[in-house]
DNA sequence: TCGGATCGGTCTCGAAATGGAACCACTGGG
DNA sequence: CCCAGTGGTTCCATTTCGAGACCGATCCGA
């Protein structure tokens, strides 16, 4: 019982990864973004149980980051990204910057590039400042309390 | 024995994952960043059991991710966060925006400031083309065989 | 109309991960 | 010496998970 009561902190980290920090939901997420949409093609793709991809389907679909459909002249299923869902890719992006440099000693099995780019640019996140626009890392960030954390009365 | 075969997956989203896609290990990382490093710390601010908290740390150290040492003139062990520790920074910081969109009704409970701006900017996480500059969402990216996926002979 | 195949979904049970608490070893200070 | 604080380990009850069986609905071809 006491997990899930980290959802109630006031914190925009923790709250995200009461979500989709486990095991799977991530990686489901990953397979949504490259496409996949039934529950049968995300659960060979993954390897995970039926009973969990189930479980975590749910969630999503609670949360609003998956939206379930029936297939117009089929019986099929889908489970498609709504924008809230859509909105986690710079997450797995920022994974996979990491994930380039230090868990890819071959280079990166993938690369991720922008489309009817002149340049053949690929996409990186990028943390830097609203309002200068340098580059920043955790050096340069200075926490504040912010507008969600001023206590009533 | 299913899970940890996905640390093999030519990919650089899983991979990382597999280190640090559980419960516990990226909020451990959150307070690392913000100034925690005694192991006591680290289960009273979270609230893990201790023999969790002990396999996280560990495994993070045998990612090299924190390093752990000996304070001088004292009883105390530290986890301090090394420099691919470091660079996992940009995904919490993915993950926060991310959560201040959906999650904080009453606004960001913390702002993450960038220190000395003159421009009082904020650290935000962007996706964009190392080429062009520009911002990119999930719908300009082309996934292409990337080097390390080059087979052999 | 009748199987058979496919699909999403549910259930059960043994295995693995987890939480909680006790216990141990080490250190430093009376 | 004892005692308190710390990191670390071990044990056990609970929870979560994985694997496979099972169900109902739909579609298709015989």
């Amino acid at each position: 019982m006491r997990y899930e009561d980290l959802a109630d902190e006031p914190c925009s980290i923790t709250r995200p990864l009461v979500v989709f920090g486990d095991r799977w939901t991530l990686l489901i997420l990953k397979y949504a973004f490259s496409g996949v949409r039934r529950f049968s093609a995300f659960q060979s793709a993954l390897g995970i149980s039926r009973s969990r991809l189930q479980d975590r389907l749910g969630r999503l679909v609670e949360h609003d980051i998956l939206a379930k459909q029936k297939v117009a002249g089929s019986a099929h299923e889908e489970y498609r990204l709504t924008p809230k869902g859509h909105d986690v890719y710079p997450i797995l992006m920022a994974i996979r910057d990491w994930g380039d440099t230090y868990m890819a000693p071959d280079g990166p099995p993938v690369v991720y590039r922008h489309r009817d780019c002149e340049g053949d640019g690929e996409a990186h996140s990028r943390l830097e400042c609203d309002a200068c626009g340098s580059p920043m890392t955790a050096r340069d960030v200075t926490p504040e309390l912010g507008p969600g954390l001023r206590l009533p009365g």
